[in-house]
DNA sequence: CGGTGGATTGATGAGCATCAAACGATGTGG
DNA sequence: CCACATCGTTTGATGCTCATCAATCCACCG
């Protein structure tokens, strides 16, 4: 099980760059800066190399991570090893925020990944004094909310074609530079946060390059050219 | 569209009293008297008929409700009418609450229903004071995030027996009187709660009957004969 | 330039959806 | 009070979508 899900360890950073740099601090994005800027906690960074686990699931939650370069994958086990990707945290998201005690999802790199950390016992303090930081809190949960339930309706109720398009239109939200975007994860993962195979998804990639809705160059380099038919597509 | 999932409004109560009275106030079931309770909030009582909606998606948020009575069913439509059901909300649970101005799904009473509610904006107030309210907030957003990320796995990943059999012993787990469950839903609703057909639901049930793991009493009334053996069909 | 992991493509089949009909329970009107 | 109408549930027959198994193919890297 472990042995199906883990990939090469211990390999080189891919020579081409995937994953940019951190969001600016305008941005909805950078929910994380707004609270360590905020309230002046002390945030630390640390680096995972491509698949390292970050936490497990049942783990003590006792820090709170932003991405600041790299991709991360949060995601449940069943026991004998079929594996649910709960959401995709790129530069700029936060994610571990727990308002228990442990992590409910386990969370891994998915490329070598740079991460901001607070300690959740800080946090948790500041939130007891400063009714702002405690707002925002329930609003990066709100927000993961919100994901859930846009992702159930997709889980339940969407065709292979559906959901391959609405996660193109969501990559493309969120992480197209000059209309382009570097898809950080691997095909496997895009099925397991879709609740299918990855031949499945490779087909749906196919159909669409054969009707021109999407360009390649190179199976992780994708170029929207009519969103407008992935949106009909996405139902 | 509409007409498909709108069932016979208008109807009297059905004479078996289905949907218990609220949790006693210790449990965690009971988090919205927790608020009300401190802050000295005035909350309001509203009843709603079998298949009456309370709010629609993206309609104003302007409560926060919990059920008192009855039964109460949260869900996402697509354009073509199918339909994802997010969460069944039962006696004590509180629905309706969010930190963005909007409901995110639409909400409409199962069965007869009696909802207390509160305004959000006098929530947002009390919570702009008192840590504390600010704190349960987020943790009433945090739980139903822990649910959704259950279901992510639940619809992507499981088997339909599996996903019945989960469904089953959460029911059990929130619903059960005397080792007895009254559903207050129909076969329709499960399956959208679970991403199946009502047929699938129908046979799985049948089969769970044929094996002596359940019982019944007219359809909607369930005594679970072996938990132990659907913890394993829950895989 | 060869090696390796990831992606694509093909062939086949299983699980669940769909279509259809019968059955059952609940409430109504004669 | 019983026959009937209605809605919900069960059960059956069939087919489609997507999973599985398998064989290249391709890009990237040493």
């Amino acid at each position: 099980m472990t042995q199906m899900l883990t990939q090469t360890l211990n390999t080189k950073t891919m020579n081409t760059r995937i994953g940019g740099q951190i969001a600016p601090a305008h941005s909805l994005t950078d929910q994380f800066g707004a609270i360590t800027g905020h309230v002046g906690l002390l945030a630390t960074e640390f680096s995972y190399r491509k698949d390292e686990e970050i936490y497990g699931e049942d783990e003590p939650a006792e820090y709170v991570y932003q991405v600041v370069t790299g991709a991360v994958r949060s995601y449940k086990l069943l026991s004998d090893g079929r594996r649910q990707i709960g959401a995709f945290h790129l530069p700029g998201d936060a994610f571990g925020l727990e308002s228990v005690p442990a992590h409910r999802l386990a969370a891994e790199a998915i490329i070598d990944t740079t991460v901001r950390l607070v300690k959740r016992a800080s946090l948790e303090k500041a939130a007891g004094t400063d009714v702002q930081v405690a707002r925002k809190l329930w609003a990066i949960t709100a927000g993961e909310l919100r994901h859930a339930e846009d992702h159930m309706l997709l889980l339940g109720r969407k065709t292979a074609m559906e959901r391959v398009a609405t996660f193109l239109l969501e990559m493309d939200r969120r992480l197209a530079v000059a209309g382009m975007m570097a898809l950080p994860m691997c095909r496997r993962d895009i099925g397991d946060y879709l609740g299918l195979t990855l031949e499945t998804v490779s087909r749906a990639l196919s159909q669409l390059h054969a009707q021109g809705i999407l360009g390649f160059s190179g199976a992780r380099h994708i170029v929207l050219r009519n969103r407008q038919r992935l949106h009909n597509l996405d139902s």
